[in-house]
DNA sequence: TTATTAAAATTACATACGTAATCTTCATTG
DNA sequence: CAATGAAGATTACGTATGTAATTTTAATAA
C-alpha cells in the first residue's frame, strides 16, 4: 500500500498556511502570528505543529536550539488532494456537476470571470 | 448560535448515496445494498444509520416493527455545505482559483467546457 | 409455547482532532 | 550559581469517526 500522504485537519491547515506565506519560521514567529486571530493557546499552536511534522507536512531544522520550521506539502499540492477529494467524496467524481454546482450558488465578480474566460480560451486553444 | 447542520462523515455518505438513490428503504435493504461494495459489516451500516439519525439528517416513519429511513438532507444542499466548505478552508473563499485549479489538473471534457462558457456567459448577462 | 431471528438500542474500542497542561532542557539573567 | 523562561517533548482529555459486538425486543416458526 503507498499510503497517500496523511491528510491535514483543519487547524493544522491554519498553520501551513503560515508557512506558506514565508519560510522558514521558528515556532515563536508563527504563535505570534496565529494566536491573535485565532484565539488559540501558544501550547496549541505547537501541538498542532508538531502534529505536522509527525505527518511529514512540514520539516524542521536545527538552528541553535530551536527549530526553523519550512513546508514540505506545497500548497498547490495540498489544494490538489482536497479538490480531488471533494470531486470523488461528494461529486462521484465528475467535474460537470460541481462547475454547475458553482454556477448556480456561488456569486463570481467580474475579474472572477473575466479570468475564467481567459482560462476556458487557453485550454480550449491548447485543446486543439 | 444557529448551529449549522452537523457533518456527514464519510462513510455516513455512503448510506446517504442509497437513500439518496430511493427512499424510503428498511435498514435490510440499505445493508443489502451497501454491504458487498464496501465490505461493511451489517452492524456498521446500522450504526451509521443511527448516527445520521441523530445528526437529524435522515428520518425514520415505523412500519411495524422496523423503520422505513428517508433522507432529510437533500444531495443538492449537501453538495452546498460540502462545496462551500471546500472554498474555504482550500482556496480562501474565492472561487475562481478552485475553477482555475480544476481546469488546470483535471481533465475537462469538450461538454465541460461548453458548459463552462455557457455558464459564464449567463452570470454576465445576469451581472448587468 | 418456546426457540429463533431480524431489527433496534446500547456499548465498545482504536485512531484522529481540537485544545491544552505538564514536564524537561537549556540558555540567559541576576 | 540559582532562578527564570522559552522551546520542545510528553501526556491529557473530550468529541468524532470507523468499525463493530453485545443486549434487548418483538415477531415468527417449530
Amino acid at each position: 500500500m503507498s499510503d497517500q500522504p496523511a491528510a491535514i485537519s483543519e487547524a493544522e491547515s491554519r498553520v501551513m498556511d503560515v508557512l506558506w506565506q514565508r519560510a522558514p519560521q521558528t515556532s515563536g514567529e508563527i504563535v505570534a502570528i496565529l494566536a491573535e486571530p485565532t484565539g488559540w493557546h501558544e501550547k496549541t499552536i505547537r501541538t498542532l505543529l508538531n502534529r505536522l511534522l509527525g505527518k511529514g507536512a512540514i520539516s524542521a531544522s536545527k538552528d541553535g536550539r530551536r527549530y526553523l520550521y519550512s513546508p514540505r506539502l506545497r500548497r498547490e499540492d495540498w489544494q490538489q488532494l482536497e479538490s480531488r477529494s471533494l470531486l470523488d467524496r461528494v461529486f462521484g467524481g465528475k467535474v460537470a456537476p460541481l462547475l454547475a454546482h458553482f454556477s448556480q450558488h456561488e456569486e463570481l465578480t467580474a475579474k472572477d470571470l473575466a479570468e475564467l474566460r481567459k482560462l476556458i480560451d487557453a485550454i480550449d486553444r491548447k485543446a486543439r
